[in-house]
DNA sequence: ACAGGGAATTAAAGCGCTTTAAAAGCGAGG
DNA sequence: CCTCGCTTTTAAAGCGCTTTAATTCCCTGT
């Protein structure tokens, strides 16, 4: 045999119709005990697969979800492996599709939408929210990390101030004071982790101190730079991400100042960086499991339960103590 | 609007046939500038976009490479990137399939023939070479990074041994001589690395010393505690890739080794770990870039020439000097 | 004015599957 | 023996697009 078999032909070697093999090969009820032995049987021997494009076709639901990531974000890659297997649980396939260069987000989303996904999950997604609205309104939206203010879209976040305030929590009962925060530019998850910090800051009744960066190593090292050629340096320093944070440690000890001695760095996702153990860094969790179960279930409830109000998941963020804090000298 | 628009909206919008439509907006020459004008603004108007699904199926070619890939695997991230540029340009598709905790190859590679994708791309994959023959005998295939002996399956790789040889030779024109290799265990990759160690040391007239380890940090965590508890320590490690180099220079550094005072360590891939500014480790590169464009061509160069004959390409991999090595003490 | 020929257009036949409405088969009850 | 109601099977109509063969147009040359 030289093509793929088809549906036809498994149902010839049978001697039934297509119809009937379609309905046994999806489990659908009808086909007698007898019947469902023998097409089995046949497309076991044939090796037979649908054609997914063809049974999409045909099907008038796609059971197809769509995720918008970053595969060079290890973060969105844990998320990945979760909305898969919870995918699975809820009979969905995933379609994914990744940022390049010069891929950006409205691409990426076409694709997908090409795809004909009948909901789509996004990764921290960074577009403007007007975009996301106007996606939205075409099709079911989860954003994944990224707060959203748009009736349609459906947001599954960890509490971001709240894991800056917890991690203020634990630097403050070591008895910091004065702790700076590295910050992550501009981006929505960025704004929400400073607020945090200003928030929090300003309620223990210390003087904020924030320090410009971008969410990579290099603006770490820029950031430890300046922070290490204070005069006046700050005990403790809280950074927008594990990158920066692994950065400023790295520019620290370049220049001599200990970590956790002289300095205790905090992160935010402990991503696998964090746990590196020459790392080592004290660092915030967000669940990524647990914000991909929520995703694709907010998904699900959408196409399959006819929900239709927003929904907004908040999960709380735990902190992870590791060796990169310590008491104040 | 309720639906998306199809083909026939934007057709009776123009007031031409869908054929007209499918011809201009696939660029295919046949309509008039004056029509092509029209059905391009209706299109536009309509927003629409063609069911990726439909023209697949009708399609006869689908114009689509599969790549199966690690989503938690940094290295992949760089090949997907340069992949999908590639593929663009060659006027194909992506369709990425991840392993997960519970989706192993066979299951990856399942979902990309449903795609009905042309030819995949296998980010070095583990199955055994028998499962890989027998897939090629499908569909063509390419396997980056491992060595696959079979006729059918077309290679991408570097030479692990070349690079192993460098690093080594990097090592004795420093002065070493007593190097030991940390070993990534099983694999095709870990053992063409493991060879290449082999071969050098004899060459060079050195005596060889692989320690057990397996491509995880921790891995190298335990090889390290091993090696620094030796009585007569060998002045260099050559490590079998990047996560592992890391977890033995942490090692190192609790036992109170200096690194690269008192032993240079490399490790193998030049990922993002090496770049770290923390980290710093002299590493074998393997041009991701280089290896992705070549994977696709190979495809590409099997289904649009007709080329049947193996292609194996290997490139040189280069070795990247950084901070982990320095001379013998 | 008309045949001939190239360019533009379109009707219609699928692509491989799902699904629905109708047909067929089969016992049991009258 | 016929009818009714049930289960099982199937014919056939799409799903939205591509593609080929045929048709229609519109010139040009005679």
């Amino acid at each position: 045999m030289d093509q793929r078999p088809r549906l036809e032909d498994v149902a010839a070697r049978v001697g039934v119709s297509t119809a009937s093999v379609s309905l046994v090969l999806r489990g659908a009820p009808g086909p007698s005990a007898e019947t469902r032995r023998k097409v089995l049987a046949a497309a076991g021997e044939l090796g037979y697969r649908a054609d997914r494009a063809a049974s999409l076709l045909a099907r008038r639901r796609r059971h197809q979800l769509g995720v918008l990531l970053d595969v060079r974000n290890p973060f969105h890659a844990e998320l990945v492996e979760e909305i898969h297997t919870e995918a699975d649980r809820a009979g969905y396939e995933v379609v994914l599709s990744t940022l390049t260069r010069d891929r950006d987000e409205r691409r990426a989303v076409e694709t997908l939408l090409d795809f004909r996904c009948e909901a789509l999950i996004l990764l921290g997604p960074d577009s403007p929210a007007s975009f996301l609205g106007k996606l939205a309104a075409q099709i079911p939206c989860v954003s994944i990390g990224r707060m959203v203010r748009d009736a349609a879209v459906d947001v599954v976040r960890s509490a971001d101030d709240v894991g800056v305030g917890a991690a203020l929590g634990h630097l403050i009962s070591l008895g910091h004071a004065r702790i700076a925060f590295v910050d992550g530019g501009p981006g929505a998850v960025a704004a929400a982790r400073r607020r945090g910090y200003r928030r929090a800051m300003r309620r223990a009744g210390f003087t904020a101190q924030v320090v410009p960066g971008d969410h990579t190593e290099e603006g770490g090292v820029r950031a430890g730079r300046t922070l290490a050629a204070e005069p006046d340096r700050p005990t403790a320093v809280m950074c927008s991400n594990d990158r920066l944070a692994v950065g400023v440690m790295d520019a620290f000890l370049r220049a001599g100042v200990q970590v956790p001695g002289d300095v205790s760095v905090v992160g935010y996702d402990d991503s696998s960086l964090a746990r590196l153990a020459h790392i080592d860094l004290t660092s915030v969790n967000q669940d990524a499991p647990a914000q991909a179960r929520n995703a694709v279930q907010a998904a699900v409830s959408r196409l399959d339960e006819g929900r239709t109000l927003r929904s907004e998941i908040v999960l709380v963020p735990r902190l992870t103590v590791r060796g990169s804090t310590g008491p104040r000298e």
